[in-house]
DNA sequence: TAGGCCATCTGGTCCT
DNA sequence: AGGACCAGATGGCCTA
């Protein structure tokens, strides 16, 4: 029931030990000697009952760090779960996002995904719609694999052959990495919806990990946080968190 | 050593 | 009343 103990902190040396020390520095138990027992000792008088003020704001102020720290620990358990399926490297080398550059990548990533769907549909729109246009005409029938593919088309066809690779490496879904990916009839340029693998020392440098991790195209979607329009509100964010 | 990131405590506010 | 949520404060760890 108790996060603590399944926590999922990543630090070895977690602070919880030092909640009990802080809490009982406090001035609320520098009236009050602690005796062997655990029970209070106030004016003389042990006084075992837990209706004792001091003991019941003890108590109280334990269960509602404990609170406190159970949900800090699934908001963590969640941002994890948020950073296995971020595009980036996820190996023992590559250091873990922050909580910020975490979100602030997710949100640039749905946005890249949704701009490519959007036009993935009208691709699908425009084939299928020519298609009909010149049904009279006897036509050899294509497979998928064998239609010509707009550039994009062959990039997201590549991103999801590649899906297995990346998860073991992300990020670098690049030209070379496409190439061993990508369909037959995929030009070289099929990788270039992909993201530019950065060099390590480069993504510890970005305070954010973001910037300059991208490769980028004029007018495609990119997560990269310097190509995107960032509402006010998320602006502001990056912009304290650049500042802080 | 400074700065970034983080976990925790704590008090306040809102909701059920 | 109790719990969830939030933000400020604090201190520890790590890296450049």
């Amino acid at each position: 029931m108790d996060s603590d103990t399944g926590s999922t902190c990543s630090r070895s040396s977690s602070p919880d030990l030092a909640v009990d020390s802080s809490f009982f520095s406090s001035k609320i138990f520098q009236q009050a000697e602690r005796t062997s027992n655990g029970s209070l000792v106030s004016g003389g008088k042990i006084q075992n009952r837990p209706e004792n003020p001091k003991e019941d704001l003890q108590e109280l102020r334990l269960k509602v760090n404990s609170r406190e720290r159970k949900r800090m620990h699934d908001l963590n358990q969640a941002m994890d779960g948020l950073r296995e399926v971020m595009p980036y490297a996820q190996g023992p080398s590559v250091r873990k996002l922050s909580k910020i550059s975490t979100l602030l990548l997710a949100r640039n990533y749905i946005l890249m995904l949704s701009s490519s769907l959007e036009e993935m549909k009208k691709l699908v729109g425009e084939v299928y719609g020519s298609s009909v246009a010149q049904n009279h005409a006897p036509r050899p029938v294509l497979a998928p694999s064998q239609l010509p593919l707009h550039p994009l088309a062959q990039s997201l066809h590549s991103l999801a052959s590649g899906a297995v690779a990346m998860s073991s490496t992300p990020l670098q879904h690049t030209s070379t990495h496409m190439a061993t990916a990508q369909a037959p009839h995929s030009p070289p340029s099929a990788g270039y919806l992909g993201f530019h693998a950065p060099p390590i020392p480069s993504l510890l440098k970005d305070p954010l990990h973001l910037a300059g991790s991208y490769r980028h195209f004029p007018g495609m979607p990119c997560p990269c946080s310097l190509c995107q329009p960032l509402p006010v509100s998320t602006a502001s964010l990056h912009a304290l968190s650049m500042s802080k």
